[in-house]
DNA sequence: AGCTATTGATAAAT
DNA sequence: TATTTATCAATAGCT
């Protein structure tokens, strides 16, 4: 229709393309309301142009027509792959509570609640970790302590060297420090 | 077109308008390809007869145009709203992780591993808590084998008393037991 | 379903 | 971009 033919192809001239585009898409959203009020058909109509703006015909709420092909057609393969999807997280997310719950189980264990399921050789293997954690901990503020211990005589020596001029009152307080770090005090070793 | 113009209105004969469906729609779907074709345009057509047959015609992928659409066009409610549950979901299984990380350190902890940022404050009270949980292992250890004793002490006097008959070959097996449970043996009191 | 007179759509020009 | 016009395409009513 028009004063020549057009072959089925893409217009090259772009122009040309955008004027036909416009006509075109006016007569397919006229035509596609005409065949919903003529013959009472439920249709949808979507139109992206090439430069990305949105036409759109929908004889009834364009929500509801999509719906209704998802039901009847679009079943097959996008619902089954929902299903999986939303599967796969209902999955993740059971396995993490089930992980938080073993964790917080091994940790009331650990804390010497809730042993009443426990048999004897539960009961020893959870000792034993328990003392070797004691231990650890031990050894650590053993360790901790040393060094400040270190550090602190190293101090009381420097400040010894650079501040001759003023010994005797650094030696009532720094004195003090050192004479506690010494003695290992009952407060720092519980 | 045709001999006559139609009013725009339903088709009351449904022969003719089963027919004029059948053509409408027919030129509707081809000019939808044409145009697609010529204008290089993204399309999607649904038409659902009254009888309930549905009739489509994309350009490209189906699911793939109403997924443009939804996003473009359908925003301001539909994705909005599943924006927030999205991020729901998202916030619920941060929390998650990190309630994860957080017994998974505290564990650590009661192992004794991983105490080197820990200060000596910190170091006492997980000292505290391990000799506490200690202690209430050694308590329910205790308490499980002082309860096996007695069920074994009843047991055996319950046999002596029903089967004075076999007594002999019984008190074999049975007195060792009750001699181990007698004894607390080391192995069992770790 | 095919046919054809007629209307409707639109390509090219303005 | 909108209008005009010459042509082509779609289709209403008939068979």
């Amino acid at each position: 229709m028009g004063r020549g033919k057009v072959e089925l192809k893409r217009i090259e001239n772009p122009t040309t393309r955008q004027v036909t585009f416009s006509k075109r898409r006016n007569g397919l959203l006229k035509k596609a309301f005409e065949l919903s009020i003529l013959c009472d058909a439920e249709i949808a109509l979507l139109i992206f142009s090439p430069a990305g703006k949105v036409y759109q015909y929908a004889s009834h709420d364009m929500d509801r027509i999509i719906g209704r092909y998802r039901r009847e057609v679009g079943l097959p393969e996008s619902d089954s792959l929902r299903c999986r999807t939303v599967e796969f997280w209902r999955n993740e997310i059971e396995e993490t509570k089930r992980t938080t719950e073993n964790l917080e189980r091994r940790l009331r264990h650990l804390s010497g609640e809730d042993l009443l399921r426990l048999g004897m050789k539960e009961l020893k293997q959870l000792e034993r970790q328990l003392k070797i954690g004691v231990e650890r901990i031990r050894s650590k503020k053993h360790r901790d302590l040393q060094e400040e211990n270190t550090r602190l005589h190293k101090e009381l020596l420097d400040d010894q060297l650079h501040d001759s001029a003023a010994a005797a009152s650094a030696s009532a307080t720094s004195g003090l420090i050192l004479g506690s770090v010494n003695a290992f005090p009952s407060f720092l070793l519980g």
